[in-house]
RNA sequence: UCUGGGGUAGUUUAAUGGUAAAACGCUACGCUGUUAACGUAGUUAGUGGAGGUUCGAUUCCUCCCCCCAGAG
C-alpha cells in the first residue's frame, strides 16, 4: 500500500517536503510527474525516462481502455511490467476526456480559458460527441466512431486491471466557460461519483479524489469540503483555477486550506514553469503536466534562457548547447544547430532529444526547490 | 534526327477563352490531468520565350528554347 510521510513543512509558504511510498519505490516530494497517456513518454524509453530524472509516470484511462485495452494490459502484467517501467505510476480517470473530448473539442478549448468568451456552458447542454449522464459518459470516439461508456465504476475497474500505484476518481473537468449552474450540477456529480468509486476501492492502489468547482471559489471550498471528509487517500485537485495566475493562487490557496495535511496532494495538470515555484509554494506535493514533453514535440526547448523555439532557423549558426548550464545528455554533447536541424528536417530524433532535455530541465529545476526547502529557504 | 508527352508560386501539381487553386516549404503566433512529430494565420506566380487569333489567352494557332520517354 501507498503511504504518504511528510518530511518537512516550510516556515515561509505552505510548501512541504515529502515521501510518497508506493510498492515500486518512493516518490521525493513536490514532483512532476511526465505524463504518459499511452504507456509511453512519447518518444523516450522508460530507461531514457529514468535518465531525465523522472520519478513517476501518469497513464490515461480512457486512451487505454480503448487501446490496446485493459484486458491486454492486465494479462501482460499489469500496466509496469506492460511499459517496462518498475517506478511509482498513476493513471488519470478518464475524467479529463470528458473536457478534452467534449466541451474542449466543440470550441476548440484549453482547460484554462485566455480570453472571456462571449457565451458561457449552460446547464443541460452537452458536448457534441459525447453525452454527460448521471450513470456515466458515452463517449464517441474519434478513433472508430464506437461508443465507449466510462462511469466511476467502469473508470476504477479499467485503473484496477491496468494496476498503477495511484489511481483517480471518475470526474468531470467542467468546461472553463461554465456558468454557475452548470458547474453546480458538475460538482454534485463528480461528488457522486466519487462515493461510488469509494465503493470498489481497491486494496493495494492508493486512490485519490477530486476537488472541482471551477474559478468558483465557494464551490472549491466545498469540495475540497466534501473529497476531504471522504477516505481518499489522496486528493486530487483538477479543472480550471481562474485565467490568471493571481486568480489561480487564490483558488488553489482556497482548496487547500481545506485539505487535511496528512493526505498526498496532487495537482491535476498544471506546470508551465513559471507555474511550478507558485504551486509549490501552495503546498501541492506532486502534479503533472505536457508541457514539457508536449511542447518539446513542437519544437519549444525550456533552457535558463528562457523558453526557445528551437524550429526557428535563425539557431543553424549557433553552435552552443542548448543550455550551458545544463548537465543531461543533450546539452552536453549536442548543438543548437545540429538540434534545429533535426527538427527542421523533421528527424524524430529532434523530438526524442528536446524531451529528453525538457524533462530533466523541469526535473532538476524541482529537484532544486525540493532541496531549498530542505534548506529552509523556500 | 524522328515521334509522343510536358514547361504554371522555392518545390510538386490543379484549373479555366474572362487576368490563377492546393499541398509542401518559408514566416509568425498558439498549444497546462495529450485526439497533438500538432493547430491557426500569413507569404510567394502573372502561367518557358516571341508573335498571332480574340473585346479578352495560362487555355487556341505558329515558330523558337528547354525537360522527359520511346525509336534510330
Amino acid at each position: 500500500m501507498v503511504k504518504f510521510y511528510p518530511v518537512k513543512k516550510s516556515r515561509w509558504s505552505q510548501a512541504r517536503l515529502g515521501i510518497l511510498k508506493t510498492p515500486h519505490g518512493e516518490i521525493e516530494t513536490p514532483c512532476l510527474v511526465p505524463v504518459a497517456t499511452q504507456a509511453v513518454v512519447k518518444t523516450l524509453t522508460s530507461e531514457e525516462a529514468v535518465a531525465a530524472k523522472c520519478q513517476a509516470l501518469i497513464a490515461n484511462t480512457y486512451h487505454l481502455h480503448q487501446q490496446p485495452g485493459e484486458g491486454v494490459i492486465k494479462r501482460a502484467g499489469g500496466l509496469h511490467q506492460f511499459m517496462h517501467w518498475d517506478r511509482p505510476l498513476m493513471t488519470d480517470s478518464g475524467g479529463f476526456q470528458v473536457f478534452s473530448l467534449g466541451f474542449g473539442k466543440d470550441l476548440g478549448l484549453n482547460k484554462i480559458l485566455k480570453k472571456e468568451l462571449p457565451f458561457r456552458v449552460k446547464s443541460g447542454q452537452q458536448p457534441k460527441l459525447l453525452n454527460i449522464t448521471e450513470a456515466g459518459v458515452h463517449f464517441t470516439s474519434f478513433r472508430d466512431g464506437k461508443r465507449y461508456f466510462l462511469g466511476p465504476k467502469e473508470s476504477i475497474k479499467v485503473q484496477k486491471a491496468l494496476g498503477a500505484d495511484i489511481i483517480f476518481a471518475f470526474d468531470e473537468c467542467p468546461p472553463p466557460h461554465a456558468d454557475r449552474e452548470y458547474l453546480k450540477e458538475s460538482l454534485a456529480r463528480t461528488h457522486r461519483w466519487a462515493k461510488e468509486c469509494l465503493k470498489l476501492r481497491p486494496t493495494r492502489q492508493m486512490l485519490y479524489g477530486i476537488v472541482q468547482g471551477g474559478s468558483d471559489t465557494s464551490l472549491r471550498r466545498e469540495s475540497a469540503q466534501f473529497i476531504s471528509a471522504l477516505p481518499f487517500n489522496g486528493i486530487g485537485i483538477g479543472g480550471e483555477f481562474g485565467h490568471n495566475k493571481s486568480q489561480m493562487k487564490k483558488t488553489l490557496d482556497t482548496v487547500i486550506a481545506e485539505l487535511p495535511a496528512h493526505k498526498p496532494r496532487h495537482l491535476l495538470g498544471v506546470g508551465h514553469l513559471e507555474d511550478i515555484p507558485l504551486i509549490i509554494k501552495a503546498g501541492i506535493d506532486t502534479f503533472d503536466c505536457t508541457v514539457p514533453t508536449h511542447y518539446a514535440r513542437h519544437g519549444i526547448a525550456f533552457t535558463s534562457q528562457g523558453r526557445l523555439d528551437m524550429a526557428k532557423s535563425l539557431w543553424y549558426k549557433d553552435k552552443n548547447p542548448l543550455d550551458k548550464k545544463c548537465a543531461c545528455f543533450v546539452c552536453r554533447g549536442y548543438r543548437r544547430n545540429y538540434l534545429t536541424h533535426l527538427l527542421r528536417a523533421k528527424e524524430i530524433t529532434g523530438l526524442k532529444l528536446l524531451t529528453f532535455h525538457n524533462l530533466f530541465f523541469f526535473n532538476t529545476l524541482i529537484e532544486k526547490i525540493r532541496n531549498n526547502i530542505k534548506r529552509g529557504y523556500v
